[in-house]
DNA sequence: GCCGTTTTCGGCCCGACTGTTTTCAGTCG
């Protein structure tokens, strides 16, 4: 069992011990248990379990807990607590804005079990009626189960991409028994690369049509149904997935149809006419039009781009040289400034990080005071004799205030090589408020970089409204780069903005936001969407090189002098 | 339930903000 799962659990359990009302204390150690699980350097599962309980915030209790999920993958007292608690209200846990304060009030006070009856309750204006809430708790829930409900069904890229990977081989292996030269692909937003999946196609070319179709749901590791024109499964989870069967020769012709969305389809086929079409390169080819990669066919405005031979050329993993805002465990990163770098220089071949760890103000991940900067600059400027010509830059993730203001006076934030700014607390604002506080802070001469500029976490909690032009235009007067957070939970700035913000002179940065080694990883999802937005690698900040980059970070600080 | 003792029991514990209060509780990162 990962640690990721042994954490989840123990949060679980914390929270459901809090709808039940047990010992604050106990709730709060086992509260604490989960975070520092999450954060351990080390897998629990190779531990020898004697040595748990030496674990920080572990004692005998939760060791014993932890030994019983890594031999039998359960925990009796979690089966317990759930048994007596309605599955509505375990449920209601992943509601953004409420906690389990407010459930326990929900469920005890007010008997509703069910997010349908909670959602219904919100309706009648039924929840103000209970202590502790009132009218704008009752609106706040009812939007965040909106949004909940419209998540359902809807997968995270990077969720599926496992189960789509592993799919796609087993899917090859039965195929070529039954029809050895038969052609298949992903299809759909899959195959664009999309942050948000709502189904799976794939599309099979056979060369022995009946043959696949008559056996195709004897493909066991799916329950396959057969639909009017495809097969359709649904995985436990809830996951779509569409494949199509059609002839080999019109394979390549389906695979365009099914991969581009409507418009994108539309147009291009007007253009090119009937066919016949070798494969979609001919199909673009025979459209006039130069082509146009899987990522780009939203209709957006990329056949007026390939019209005029005028594509970016997009970027590419390997056109990163290095990694900017990063965390270690100066603040609530799980590996060492060390580690990080070294797993940028040999693993990752990159020539620099920039360590980003959180500001002052962020209290809870450790943030670093004024003296705790001078600590990490030693030893950065120690790292860096050792390790050049690999160099870390000093970086840190200043807190956008309320007002806008940084966090650190301009004593401080001037000794920094680069500063990302971004917002962590407050985050209910209307669009104006919301957009003044960003400006201000991209007016800042210190702002080297814009963190995550919404504050979403896809399909779990919408940012906050922001006027996107105003932001990017006053990004563009102050040369401060937009970054795209790599996590694939935020993929922030949407790459729907990338287009104007590149016109306008802006420059992306793919930033992993890693907390971890694995972390970096993350790079792979940025550059996806990245391409998607028509990123190439020359407008891209950490695709600079280690001498380009060192003097992008000297003149921005010239500006200011 | 963990921790740390002046060792077997008592203390544990971030700050800002919001919405609900009329002095504070819940939630968040």
């Amino acid at each position: 069992m990962e640690n990721k799962t042994i954490a989840r659990t123990l949060r679980l359990l914390s929270q459901l011990m809090e709808l039940h009302n047990e010992n604050p204390f106990k709730i709060k150690s086992i509260a604490n248990a989960y975070f520092k699980v999450d954060k351990l350097p080390f897998a629990l599962r190779d531990k020898p379990i004697e040595e748990i309980d030496q674990i920080e915030g572990i004692g005998k209790g939760l060791a014993s807990k932890i030994i019983e999920l890594l031999q039998t993958g359960e925990l009796k007292e979690l089966e317990d607590i759930i048994q007596k608690t309605p599955a509505g209200v375990v449920e209601m846990l992943a509601i953004k804005g409420i906690g389990p304060k407010k459930i326990s009030i929900i469920w005890h006070t007010l008997h509703i079990e069910s997010i349908g009856e909670l959602y219904y309750a919100c309706n009648e204006n039924r929840l103000i009626e209970a202590k502790g809430f009132g009218l704008k708790t009752q609106e706040e829930i009812k939007n965040a189960i909106e949004f909940k409900l419209a998540a359902n069904g809807r997968f995270l890229y990077a969720q599926v991409e496992g189960f789509a990977s592993t799919l796609f081989t087993q899917l090859s292996a039965w195929l070529v028994k039954i029809d050895h030269d038969a052609l298949m692909g992903f299809a759909g937003q899959y195959r664009r690369a999309c942050e948000i999946i709502d189904e799976l196609d794939i599309v099979i070319g056979a060369e022995h049509l009946e043959a696949v179709i008559e056996n195709m749901t004897s493909f066991s590791p799916l329950s396959l149904i057969q639909a009017e024109d495809c097969f359709i499964a649904t995985t436990e989870a809830g996951f779509r997935i569409r494949l199509y069967v059609v002839e080999k020769t019109a394979f390549y012709l389906e695979w365009f149809k099914l991969t581009g969305n409507p418009g994108h389809v539309k147009k291009v086929l007007n253009l090119a006419g009937n066919g016949p079409f070798m494969n979609e390169r001919d199909i673009y080819s025979q459209a006039g039009l130069a082509f146009i990669e899987p990522e780009l066919r939203e209709d957006f405005d990329e056949i007026e781009l390939a019209k005029h031979n005028n594509l970016p050329t997009l970027i590419q993993y390997e056109d990163l040289k290095g990694s900017l805002h990063n965390h270690s465990t100066w603040s609530d990163g799980v590996h060492t400034l060390e580690q990080m770098a070294l797993y940028c220089k040999e693993q990752l071949n990159l020539q620099y990080l920039g360590i980003c760890d959180h500001s002052k103000t962020a209290v809870y991940a450790k943030g670093l005071n004024e003296q705790r900067v001078f600590g990490q600059h030693q030893e950065i400027d120690a790292l860096n004799q050792k390790l050049a010509p690999f160099k870390i830059f000093k970086g840190i993730e200043s807190d956008i205030l309320s007002d806008g203001s940084l966090d650190y006076s301009d004593d401080i934030l001037k000794t920094f090589d680069f500063v990302v700014a971004s917002v962590h607390s407050n985050l209910r604002m209307d669009e104006a408020k919301a957009t003044a506080r960003l400006l201000k802070a991209i007016e800042n001469p210190y702002t080297t970089i814009l963190g995550h500029p919404t504050g979403r976490l896809l399909l779990s909690r919408a940012g906050y409204p922001i006027d996107y032009k105003k932001i990017i235009d006053a990004c563009a007067a102050n040369q401060v780069v937009i970054e795209i957070n790599a996590n694939p939970l935020r993929l922030d700035l949407d790459w729907r903005w990338h287009r104007y913000a590149l016109e306008k002179g802006v420059l992306l940065s793919v930033n992993p936001d890693a907390h971890r080694m694995e972390g970096f990883n993350d790079m792979q999802y940025g550059i996806l969407v990245a391409r998607k937005g028509g990123l190439s690698a020359d407008k891209c900040l950490n695709a600079f090189t280690l001498d380009q980059i060192n003097e992008y970070f000297e003149s921005k600080k010239a500006r200011k002098l």
